[in-house]
DNA sequence: TAATCAATGTGTATAATTTACACAAAGATA
DNA sequence: TATCTTTGTGTAAATTATACACATTGATTA
């Protein structure tokens, strides 16, 4: 899971017309093998990784520059996108190494350029279905890598404390957010489900109990069909009801977990 | 509640130092008289009211910046403030009224004034104890104004979103939240607990249920002492034993409400 | 090809929690 | 001194959450 392919083009003209002072992160959850993972970059000849990020357009509003933002980078439309907290500390990033990471690649402004202003960064995150997301590394950009959020790498700035921020926001939100849509492909089994809801909550769930819980909730539709091929009994294939899914989600899943 | 006094000098000095494009707004909520109110200021010559904010210092971070807002209006140290949405529409502010707000205060600024690029406001609620409040008014602002939650003015931009925003995160967010010990008086009645809880949430609670429950959080003390001198039976005084409570709160008061 | 192994599908009894509910005592007022 | 409203207090019933086991399936391997 390490790429270093499908350089897209950044436009150097653009760095000029963002907000100085504001810019976005995005922390980007997505499930694999049993893991939740998060989607971060390299930079070009730095050792640190980054979360995906960047600044504002002049007319853009904060969730179209995130949307943008994931856009560019999963190549997927109409996330799921949630802003959960805005980072202010006065030193949260650090001008020097700002200026020397822009200078590694190849971008060489004034230090006492606007863009080195003090910067507040809002934080979203974003739950994408991992099969679906082919990421793309632009210009300044060598590499990038879904991450267990368990074992995130040192990355610049404060960008490890953003990320376990969204994973407690995303934990404390469960109830209100479709994960399993969101996370997990169309068709899934029960067993899927409930080990997305115990990666996420890092504790184990009893299997009958959970399946009578969301089944409750009546956000799930069971199709004929198994999933075969692999080994053991074939579980059945659930599809989640979307409709009644959102309706469920706007006064919460009713329990806690 | 409507008070044109103690009128604060404004260092004009300030305006050309604080950075644009990031601004503070504060919804400041108080209990009194079984109300949740909110505390408005109105603006020089303006009609519609305003949540009281500011922008930040070069060098202050926003939870700083905030804190500071809080305390030029309300005159009190150490208030608990939560950060609880950042607001980006693009359209948020008009920037022509902008302009004739500032202008109508004597300030003139051209309308090319980076101070009216697009600004984004980061939201936080602030829970005040009512009585120890004296609010200050500066030479912007002409009248201060504490306004029933249900029913609050018309506000300039979107500070009426920002206001509905800020009581929805706090519903949410109650179990999390050390709403008795902020709003109200050290020492407090069993009935005025639930009498704040009632009002925040908008709903009735059994008055035995809500004793049983919120004692069996192991977080007050109960007082020899009896409220005096109310029509009726005198009731008990309580006491937040505060390690207690924030040790409560750090996993959340265990029920919805 | 039969036995084995691990995962899946399924329901009930018990424990824990939440809810509903009423009467006596207090203190001001008429 | 009677009245009125508020406060203080406990239990039974209903609901919800938890704990738990065995038969079936399908691949693997003996």
């Amino acid at each position: 899971m390490d790429h270093k392919i499908q350089v897209k083009r950044l436009d150097e003209q653009k760095l000029g017309t963002v907000l100085p002072h504001v810019s976005v992160d995005c922390v980007i959850f997505g499930f694999h093998e049993n893991q939740l993972r998060v989607l971060l970059l390299r930079l070009k000849n730095i050792e640190e990784w980054s979360l995906p990020g960047g600044r504002l357009f002049p007319d853009e509003s904060l969730d179209d520059a995130a949307d943008r933002v994931l856009r560019e980078r999963t190549g997927l439309e109409n996330i799921f996108l949630k802003q959960f907290y805005t980072f202010g500390d006065r030193n949260r990033m650090d001008n020097t190494d700002f200026h020397s990471i822009l200078a590694r690649q190849g971008i060489h402004l004034d230090v006492g350029h606007i863009l080195f202003d003090r910067t507040i960064s809002v934080g979203y995150y974003a739950l994408v279905e991992f099969s679906q997301v082919s990421p793309a590394l632009d210009e300044l950009t060598e590499e990038w890598r879904w991450w267990d959020v368990r074992d995130v790498p040192a990355m610049i700035f404060d960008h490890n404390a953003i990320t376990t921020t969204a994973l407690e926001v995303l934990r404390r939100q469960l109830r209100f957010d479709p994960v399993g849509l969101n996370l997990l492909p169309e068709k899934f089994t029960m067993p899927e489900l409930q080990k997305l809801y115990e990666t996420i909550l890092n504790k184990t769930l009893d299997r009958r109990n959970f399946q009578k819980r969301i089944l409750g909730y009546g956000i799930l539709t069971r199709l004929e069909e198994r999933r075969v091929g692999g080994a053991h009994k074939s579980p059945y294939l659930y599809r989640f009801n979307e409709d009644q899914y959102f309706k469920a989600l706007e006064t919460g899943l009713e329990h806690e977990w």
